[in-house]
DNA sequence: CTACAATATGTAAACGTTTACATCACCATT
DNA sequence: AATGGTGATGTAAACGTTTACATATTGTAG
C-alpha cells in the first residue's frame, strides 16, 4: 500500500509550513499569489488529496452528507438518491448512503452510524415521521437534517415532498369522474409508512367527497407483495360486480396488480383501470403507460440538498417545502366500460381545496 | 450540537485509562472480565460511538468499503448495491456508495474520493475493465478491490460476474432453435462498457455457430435510449421481411423496445420475440414476462464483499469467480410465427462449449 | 524467598488536519 | 521617528483514536 502523500509532503516540497498549505487548500486567509501557485503545482505534481478522516477529526466539516433511504432497489428512492448525489457532487459534498430496509431498528442504527462518521447533515426518508426514534436522535444530536418524501405535521428541521393526501384525493375524484363506482385500493406497508397512510386517508377523503365508497382494501407486504395474488383472485372469483378501478399506493404495487389481473384474463384498462403513485420509469416503459401520480423524485433529492445546505450555512428558518406532483392523463385509467351502478349519479366537483387533511391520523 | 461522547468520557466514568477502554471496545489484549462489564455498561449508559474519523486517521481500518457503480437508478446495480450493503452490514462494514454515471472521468474522481476516505477496500463496476484509469489507480495505491459484473481477461485483484459472452451466445442459439432467421440486436452503451461488448460478441458468435447472420444492429444511448424509436420505425417501415426476434443487451432496453414495437402495432411475442439481459424486477412484473438472462445481482454484491474480505484479511490468492446465470423459458420469446426464410434449415447444436471467446475484443 | 512469567492497566506518541496565536516585514499615518 | 495597521507566514495545540512500551500486580516454579 503506497504511502499516501500528506500535507506535510506538500509543505516540505514547497519550503512552507503546513499551515500555509492548509490555508491555500481551503483558501482561507491572505496568501501571496505566487505561493498559491507553487502549492497548487505541488498538489498536482504529488497527487495530494486531503484526508477526510483528519478533516472530520478536527470537527470542522468533512463535506459528507449522510443519507438514509428505505430501499436501494425501489426506483423512487434510487431516483431520489441519484438526484441528491448529483447536487451534492456539484457542491463538493459526498453522500454516504445507507438503506434501512423499511426497518425501524435499522433506521436508528443507520443514524448512529452516520453520527459516528460526523456527517455535516443528514438527508433521510423515515418510515413514519410522526414516531421516529431516528429523527429524535438527530434532533437530540443537533445535526441538521432534511426529510425526503415525508411531509410531517409536526415541526421538523426540514422536509421536501409532495402532498400525498391531496394527490390521492385528486386520484379519487378523477377515477369517479370517469364513471367508476366500484373502486378498490391496494396498499402496501400500510401501518409502516406515513406515505401509505396519507395516501389511503386522502383517497378515502376524495371518495367520500365524490360520494363513493371504497369497495375493497387489499393490504400486502410492501417488499414482496405477498397476498396480492390471493386477494385479487378471491375478489374476482366472487359473484356480483367487481371493482372496475384500483388505486395502488405505489407504482411497484400497481405493476404487480396489473400483471395479476392480466394473468386472470382481465384487460387493463378495458376491463379495469389502474392508477399508481410515484411515476417510476418501469411504468412508462409499458403499453399503455401506467397512469400514476408522478412525483419529482430527482428534484426531491436535489432540493433536499439545497435546503440542508441552507440550514448548515445560513441557519435559515425555512423549514420545508411541498413540491408539485403531476397526475397524468390516459394510460391505464379509462372511462368505465360496464354499466355503472344504478344509484350513482352525482357530478364530480373539482373544488378539492375544501378537503380537510388534518384529521385522519391512524 | 450536543457534544459527542468520546472514549475519554468513558475512561473517566470508569476510572480507567483510554487505552484500556479502547482495548475493551476492540477486544484486544487481556482485560479483566469485570472491567469489560464496567466499560460496556458505561458505553451503553453514555451512548458512546467510536469516531470513524479518528479510527481512520490512525490508519488501521475504519471498516468502510468504497463502492462505485455506474448508476443508482439502473435496477441491476441497485440490486447489486443492496446485496452488497446487506453482506457488509453483516460483517460490520459500512459501504460508501458513489455513482459514476457511466463517465470515465467521474469514475476516476470517485476513486480519488474513496482514497481520501481511506476505505479498507473498493467494490466497483467500471465501464471498461480493459482500459480503466480508475482501476490502475487502485492498483497503484495498493487498495484491495473487487470488480462486480466486469469479467476482465487480464489479471485483476478480484472480480465477480457472469460470463456475458457465453450467455449471449446461448441466447443466440436459443432464438435460432425456435425457428427465427431474421434476428436483430439492440445494444446500448456499446463502445462504453465491456459488458455490452461481450454480449454483442457472444451473440454474434452464437449466431455464427447456428448459421444465421445478424440482420440488424441498433445502437442507442444507454441512459435515455435516444434513437431507439427512430431506428425501429425506420426498419419496420421498410419493405420486405422484418426481424422476428430481437436480443437487447439489457432489460431496460428490452422493455423500451417492447413498448416501441407495441406502439407500432406489433404484438410481443406473437409477431416478434424479445430477449433481454439482467432479469430485473420490472421485467417480471409484466404479462407475459420479459424473457431474459437472469443474473444473480444480489449475490454478485454479497459475493464481492466476501471476496474482498478474503483479500483484506487472508491475502488470499483467489482472484475471481464466474457466477451462474439463468436463461428463462417462455415469456416474450416464442417460436417464429411467419414462414422462415427458405434457405434456413440447419439444426441447432447445443455444444456451445466449443465456442472460442478469446478473440472478439474490440 | 526470589525470580520470572503472565495478566492487567497506564503513559504517551502518533495519525493528518485546522486554527488561534505569534511573528515578522512592510508601509502609512501621526 | 515612533506607532500601528495589514499582509504573509510560522508555531503549536487540538481533534479522538490506536498501540508500542512501560509499569504494576499477581501467581508460581525454582
Amino acid at each position: 500500500m503506497a504511502k499516501a502523500v500528506t500535507i506535510k509532503d506538500i509543505a516540505q516540497h514547497c519550503g512552507l509550513s503546513v499551515a500555509t498549505v492548509s490555508r491555500v487548500i481551503n483558501n482561507k486567509g491572505a496568501i501571496r499569489a505566487e505561493t498559491v501557485e507553487r502549492v497548487e503545482a505541488a498538489v498536482q505534481a504529488l497527487g495530494y488529496r486531503p484526508s477526510m478522516a483528519a478533516r472530520a477529526l478536527k470537527s470542522a466539516s468533512n463535506r459528507t452528507l449522510g443519507v438514509i433511504i428505505p430501499s436501494l432497489t425501489n426506483p423512487v428512492f434510487a431516483e431520489t438518491a441519484a438526484g441528491l448525489q448529483q447536487q451534492a457532487r456539484l457542491l463538493g459534498y459526498t453522500p454516504l448512503i445507507l438503506s434501512s430496509d423499511y426497518d425501524d431498528a435499522l433506521e436508528s442504527s443507520a443514524v448512529e452510524n452516520l453520527l459516528a462518521y460526523q456527517v455535516d447533515g443528514v438527508l433521510l426518508t423515515v418510515n413514519d415521521a410522526t414516531s421516529s426514534a431516528a429523527l429524535e436522535r438527530l434532533d437530540e444530536a443537533g445535526v441538521p437534517y432534511c426529510l425526503m418524501h415525508n411531509v410531517p405535521r409536526q415541526r421538523v428541521a426540514g422536509f421536501i415532498g409532495v402532498d400525498n393526501f391531496r394527490a390521492a384525493a385528486e386520484v379519487a375524484t378523477r377515477i369517479q369522474a370517469l364513471g367508476h363506482t366500484r373502486i378498490g385500493m391496494v396498499s402496501g406497508d400500510f401501518m409502516r409508512t406515513d406515505r401509505a397512510r396519507d395516501r389511503y386517508a386522502g383517497f378515502l377523503a376524495g371518495l367520500k367527497y365524490a360520494g363513493v365508497e371504497l369497495a375493497h382494501l387489499v393490504q400486502v407486504d410492501p417488499v414482496n407483495a405477498t397476498g396480492l395474488q390471493e386477494s385479487l383472485s378471491r375478489i374476482y372469483s366472487q359473484e356480483g360486480s367487481h371493482p372496475t378501478a384500483w388505486f395502488c399506493s405505489n407504482d411497484l404495487l400497481a405493476l404487480a396488480t396489473i400483471a395479476q389481473l392480466e394473468a386472470m384474463g382481465r384487460s387493463v384498462p378495458d376491463d379495469v383501470s389502474i392508477v399508481g403513485f410515484d411515476g417510476i420509469q418501469a411504468g412508462a416503459l409499458r403499453q399503455p403507460m401506467l397512469t400514476s401520480v408522478r412525483t419529482p423524485n430527482l428534484e426531491i433529492g436535489s432540493a433536499s440538498v439545497d435546503l440542508l445546505m441552507a440550514q448548515i450555512h445560513d441557519t435559515s428558518s425555512n423549514t420545508g417545502r411541498k413540491l408539485d406532483y403531476h397526475l397524468m392523463e390516459g394510460g391505464t385509467l379509462a372511462a368505465v366500460s360496464e354499466m355503472p351502478d344504478p344509484d350513482s349519479g352525482n357530478t364530480p366537483d373539482p373544488h378539492l381545496q375544501s378537503l380537510d387533511e388534518s384529521k385522519d391520523d391512524a
